[in-house]
RNA sequence: GCCCAAGUGGUGGAAUGGUAGACGCGUCGGAUUCAAAAUCCGAUUCCUUAACGGGAGUGUGGGUUCAAGUCCCACCUUGGGCACCA
């Protein structure tokens, strides 16, 4: 009898299915399509088991679909642009080329041995000037449709390098290279107009009925539709008037001061004077994302500028305000400090007034520290409404205040959206060109589409800080395409953001001469099973939506793949334990002598034990090599614990703390590398190991113990089959109950499958292999049982199947034998148990056939001894039957 | 700071509002073996009890319900995102 042997059947079936081409993709029309795809990768050179992960689901999904008949599509590519390859172009030196597609071959060459079902022949990286040059044939196609333009937006600026940064770059508001204080600064950029179909895809997630609840919720919140008044502020010495948007118009009253950006027209106006500009700068200073804005010091100037109250006629003082954004509402606002935690610190901090608008109906204390902030559908009692209003929801007050300041003609309700323009524009060597050029006569001069694709440039250097297109002459000086006068070419390249954006329709036709193939676009769009991580959830899947509804205007792709994605899965990180002691620093070490610190250690040197509680813990394997212990011998090393005894100081075994689930990181040495584990176990045990131990939406930590455990079960699986004997005798009634089991797991992990209920369908799957080696069922069914088995478990552990499929007779290819389908009849029970409780508490079971009548089971229900003890001789208030669930007696 | 999730035995986790802890790991006991590996069988939430039983229990505190891990409110902790990381 065989063994079984991971590296050889893996080897073997992958190269059957290559040789069968199962898993090349062709257009057949009348075929069902099925389209699954993983979010692709950034080539980083090194595969991880959270890609092992996130492919493997996508794999049992497309596996499972090719059985049940679909034309699947599952194609493979790489995120190939971005920084990193720069970062190592500057740190050790190469090309960002080189570098990149060195990268992809490594981790093709560690992903072809998991045997996914991917069409290789598909592939593509985004850097390939093949997918680029189309990419910036749709940038010139939005141009044309008005989807593109180009405004001032605000950059981090690194005054010592001259370079704009990435918001990663910024550390702590300084620049991670030079150190320096970083500043915000404005540029000319490139804009996708995403804003103007913000209703469109907020209204849109409400079709998007297989998509996570959370994700279309954080979508829609990141849109931010919001109805609030528009209106101004009258300047009291007569400039002009101050137009400001607010979503809570009825704290009018409130108001102490206007509040505008550092950005905002009159501030600029008032630059020049040193005061405001030391103002500015501080104010500037800083990161430009929402989360430095937002937690930074809130600093005020006040302009001396006022203004009238449009109601009161009261007059207001205007401050510049660090945290008010210019590019939301008007980038000014008015501040109602009682109901607004930020504007209160800020007035609090600035000895500016506190005005209560409303109180909570049975509290009247005025605001001293806190905002008063109660939910807009909660009734308050307003001071004195100027509409009028006393006892009122926010909301109301909110459209009364609108309808009034329509009527007076002083303001008008508008509606507005968080959402901003797509910037585009990035100043950096590693990414798409933007094919335009900037002509002195012409202006801006789209590149003619012949001309596509306008290639990066190899001699480049990245020696000295900033973008090197921008210091490459041959590639950068060139004739304006309109009147062939010398001009510049645009030397930004795009966000990477745009790469991802629409590499799933390219899928479709990666080798068309235009964007898009419309024919395969139709046949093979929508993306029927979307899956990648939630990091994702808000940008790169916006971004898409909004890139396939312009590639729609532009005519590359039908109408019915505006919405791209049918269903989106978002599935957890693979994380693993820390290995830590406290190490002192020796003689000579620049930290200095003798100083603790942690030492982490790497998972291949250690023993991870348990000790008498079950507490985990781990040893150094060295420790155990040196007082000549196995560390294979368990028994053996915890004596040696005991020996060593609670006094860890004087053991011989330096015991390690193991910190559990961290994300993996190699600062932390807690990364357990893919291909030494398919090495060790093959790809089946990896595959199966991710799958089974969470629930896929949820963080896997990988445990060297949970990927042994797997990988004895996937031999046990083989031997049963091997040593199955087809001519045994057995019982007919075991013949019944095997069947009947079977055609269980048939409907469980069929469920299980279809519902990305992964890990209870593997929990299924262990149940029915034990069922199946404790059976009493002769050989023929125990074979037959096996072969379900097999087809069962091939989404998951497919090189596997294929072998149990040939032993034991299978026809053809276990991976295109039709899915097995669960026979209804098989599956009901005609008796069943039921728990009996007492004030909901269980005291009984009583087994009853299926269809017993209610009072019937009732009688059953209370004759129980346990039952009558509880109820001490009281009758029953009520009795609750839930037929074929429960019984509950209330006392 | 804002938005979104998640918290269940020693451990990963299971559970259409209906028996909390399926399945796996670990631990303990047993079988097999000269011995080991491998394999097989059994026990395993906690407290209490000789036992039968009894009590407590799903991050914390309230609430709805005949019945709450599941629904509602408040809080705590951890993770993801915050527009130039991908």
């Amino acid at each position: 009898m065989s063994r079984y042997n991971a590296a050889e059947i893996e080897a073997n079936w992958q190269k059957a299915w290559d040789k069968a081409e199962v898993f090349k993709a062709e257009r057949i029309e009348g075929k069902p399509k099925y389209y699954v795809l993983e979010m692709f990768p950034y080539p980083s050179g090194k595969l991880h088991m959270g890609h092992v992960r996130n492919y493997t689901m996508g794999d049992v999904i497309a596996r499972y679909k090719i059985s049940t008949g679909h034309n699947v599509l599952h194609p493979m590519g790489f995120d190939a642009f971005g920084m990193p390859a720069e970062n190592a172009a500057m740190a050790i030196g190469g090309h960002p080329k080189t570098w990149t597609y060195n990268n992809i071959d490594q981790m093709v060459e560690q992903m072809k041995p998991l045997g996914l079902s991917l069409d290789w022949s598909r592939m593509f990286a985004t850097c390939d000037p093949e997918y680029y040059g189309q990419q910036q044939a749709l940038f010139l196609d939005f141009l044309q449709e008005g989807l593109v333009y180009r405004k001032n937006a605000i950059v981090n600026w690194d005054p010592v390098d001259m370079t704009v940064l990435a918001n990663e770059q910024v550390e702590g508001g300084r620049g991670w290279r030079s150190g320096a204080l970083v500043e915000r600064k404005e540029l000319t950029q490139w804009f996708f107009k995403i804003s103007d179909m913000a209703d469109e895809l907020l209204g849109a997630l409400d079709g998007l009925d297989n998509w996570p609840a959370k994700v279309k919720l954080m979508q829609a919140n990141w849109i931010g539709k919001s109805r609030g008044l528009q209106f101004a502020f009258e300047r009291v010495d007569g400039g002009e008037a101050i137009s400001v948007y607010t979503t809570r118009p009825d704290t009018l009253n409130g108001a102490s001061f206007v509040g505008i950006s550092p950005d905002h027209p009159i501030a600029k106006a008032m630059e020049g004077d040193a005061e405001v500009d030391a103002f500015l700068a501080k104010a500037r200073a800083g990161g430009t994302t929402e989360e430095a804005i937002e937690t930074a010091e809130k600093l005020g100037f006040d302009t001396g500028v006022k203004v009238k109250h449009p109601l009161t006629g009261e007059e207001l003082p205007v401050w510049i305000a660090n945290f008010i954004l210019m590019e939301y509402g008007t980038g000014a606002i008015f501040a109602c400090p009682a109901h607004d935690q930020r504007d209160l610190d800020f007035c609090r901090k600035y000895d500016l007034p506190v005005i209560d608008t409303f109180f909570a109906l049975d509290d009247g204390a005025p605001v001293t520290t806190e905002a008063f902030v109660p939910m807009k559908s909660e009734k308050v009692r307003w001071v004195e409404h100027f509409a009028g209003l006393d006892v009122a929801t926010g909301e109301e007050a909110i459209n009364v205040t609108i309808d009034k300041a329509e009527a007076e003609g002083w303001g008008e309700g508008v509606t507005k959206f968080r959402l901003r323009d797509w910037g585009l524009s990035r100043q950096r060597y590693w990414g798409c060109p933007i094919p335009v050029v900037h002509c002195d006569d012409c202006g801006v001069v789209p590149e003619k589409k012949e001309n596509l694709p306008i290639v990066l440039p190899d001699d480049v250097s990245f020696d000295q800080p900033g973008n090197p297109l921008d210091r490459h002459p041959t590639w950068r000086d060139v004739p304006c395409p309109s009147c062939g006068k010398p001009a510049k070419r645009e030397t930004d390249t795009m966000d990477t953001f745009v790469d991802s954006s629409w590499y799933f329709a390219r899928f479709t036709a990666p080798n068309a001469a235009t964007p898009t193939n419309m024919a395969d676009a139709e046949y093979w769009m929508n993306v029927d099973q979307y899956i990648g991580g939630v990091e994702h959830a808000i940008l790169h899947l916006l971004y898409a939506r909004f890139f396939a509804r312009a590639m729609h205007v532009c005519g590359h792709l039908p109408e019915s793949a505006k919405e791209p994605f049918d269903a989106l899965f978002t599935q957890g990180m693979v994380t693993h334990a820390i290995y830590q002691s406290v190490a002192r620093t020796k003689q000579g070490d620049p930290r200095g002598e003798g100083i603790g610190y942690t030492k982490y250690h790497y998972p291949d040197e250690v023993k991870e034990l348990h000790d008498l509680d079950g507490e985990k813990y781990a040893v150094l394997l060295a420790d155990l090599e040196a007082i000549g212990l196995d560390a294979e011998d368990s028994a053996s090393v915890n004596r040696q614990r005991m020996v060593d005894g609670a006094n860890w100081e004087n053991a011989k075994l330096t015991k390690l703390e193991v910190i559990p689930s961290a994300k993996m990181s190699k600062s932390k040495n807690n990364v357990v590398d893919p291909v030494t584990i398919i090495e060790a176990f093959g790809a089946d045990t990896a595959r199966w190991f991710v799958l089974s131990d969470s629930p896929p939406e949820r963080d896997v930590e990988w445990t060297a113990s949970g990927a042994e455990a797997a990988h004895k079960h996937l031999s046990r699986v083989y031997r049963i089959a091997a040593e199955l004997d087809a001519g045994e005798a057995g019982s007919p009634e075991a013949d019944e109950q095997l069947l009947r089991e079977t055609h269980k797991a048939i409907h469980d992990v069929t469920l299980g499958v279809e519902s990305f209920g992964f890990n209870a369908a593997i929990a299924k799957l262990y149940g029915f292999t034990n069922t199946l080696a404790k059976s009493k069922a002769g050989g023929a069914a125990k074979r037959d049982a096996a072969k379900t088995l097999a087809q069962l478990m091939s989404p998951m552990t497919p090189h596997l199947a294929e072998s149990i499929w040939e032993m034991l007779g299978g026809e053809g290819l276990c991976t295109l034998a039709p899915w097995p389908v669960a026979d209804e009849a098989l599956l009901v029970e005609d008796s069943v148990t039921m728990p009996v409780q007492v004030n909901g508490k269980r005291r009984a079971e009583i087994t009853v056939p299926k269809d017993m009548d209610k009072a019937e089971v009732e009688k059953l229900a209370l004759a129980e001894h346990a039952v009558q003890r509880a109820l001490d001789g009281n009758a029953p208030k009520k009795v609750i039957v839930v037929p074929g669930r429960i019984v509950n007696v209330v006392a």
